[in-house]
DNA sequence: ATGGTTAGGAACCGATTGGTACAAAACACA
DNA sequence: TGTGTTTTGTACCAATCGGTTCCTAACCAT
């Protein structure tokens, strides 16, 4: 009984998050954020209620998604042990980061980093994010029969590091031997993780 | 024979490179900017050229300043070995962002993030400085007999890339179990190196 | 066809953006 | 004490910021 939407706000956001992943709040000016979701002021706060609610929506859909996503992944035994999930994972972002005109990183780390989480309800999200991210490694490291959980864990969060260590590294253009080389270090990384747990097996 | 400055622009600039470090090129208006300087409008445009050319000086003196400093500590073989200097470094990066008030974490990296960099003079800056910390853990890993350089390099990389994960950790607000975590994992890594610099001397 | 209801779009808002113009102020030198 | 030169502060600028208002267009139900 009334004027049906144009657009879907679903599609419409998906566009809002790619913005803010690339270039972050403050850099994304409102006029920028209406042509790349398709639509016009009027819609846009008759949808949703201001530019930062849809950034904090954003967050969500990156965390429900693409988080998601890879804990799923991390997680799913049908791709092989954890160890390699881990370094598969590693490799796809390296090569993500080496296709030209790729340079978006990872939302979760450029919002670390952007000012605008400060204090507020986003900060709130991103560690809980990275809590999430943290526990994914940790259970994919945990699975292996001997597993210690201090051990386990303790790599999970250099592991974590160095995740988002190659996400900045791949901002300022990742040469392939440079990405490598990282990933050669995160596989000495679950290595050593896995002598470690050998040895008390003995 | 003309009116002196009432301002040292050395130290001006080096409040203006506090400012960018702290929230970033976008986030920092020019307002904040001349206040944090304690100068105003006519002074700043007369000393200087214009915003972005200050921040582009920043970066310099961050390059100069921070950087150097961090380079000649890992070069300070007074210091103890070099496996140690890189400890020591990563020990002083945690406990400073986990002093509450301190989130500055490091202006490289998050400069590294910032979309403001992207393409011009910014991003060559800011590739030098990578460059240059990761030849620094390379050195500083290299100074043992019997290292072999493909081998520190690469573990010059890992660290770099673990380097940046700690701070960009840090931003997000740093746990003491979490940064300790993420050290000992360095220290495995260097405790790697150091194995397999033996198995070659064997 | 028509009335009720909502979406869409453009005009408009005050505030703030980075930057310029210019007059007054403060010094060095004569 | 002038006088020339530079800094300083303020007034001003167009452009853009995020956001509101309001009228028209478009649809559904009757």
């Amino acid at each position: 009984m009334a004027r049906p939407r144009e657009f879907d706000p679903e599609v419409a956001m998906g566009k809002a998050m790619g913005l803010f992943w690339d270039v972050g709040y403050e850099e994304a000016s409102l006029a920028e954020l209406l042509t790349t979701m398709g639509i016009t002021k009027g819609s846009f706060y008759k949808a949703f209620r201001d530019k930062h609610s849809v950034y904090l929506a954003a967050l969500d859909r990156y965390n429900e998604k693409v988080i998601g996503s890879t804990v799923l992944f991390l997680a799913d035994a049908s791709q092989g042990p954890g160890r390699k999930r881990i370094l598969d994972l590693f490799n796809v972002v390296a090569e993500r980061a080496q296709r030209d005109g790729d340079r978006l990183g990872c939302f979760l780390c450029n919002a670390l980093v952007d000012k605008a989480a400060e204090g507020g309800e986003a900060e709130r999200k991103l560690q809980t994010m990275v809590k999430r991210l943290e526990t994914a490694f940790f259970k994919a490291l945990s699975e292996e029969p001997g597993s210690n959980g201090t051990i386990a864990r303790e790599t999970a969060r250099g592991v974590l590091s160095a995740y988002f260590g190659l996400h900045v590294l791949g901002r300022a253009g990742l040469s392939p031997e440079m990405a490598e080389d990282c990933i050669r270090q995160v596989a000495w990384l679950l290595d050593k993780q896995e002598s470690r747990h050998a040895e008390r097996l003995v």
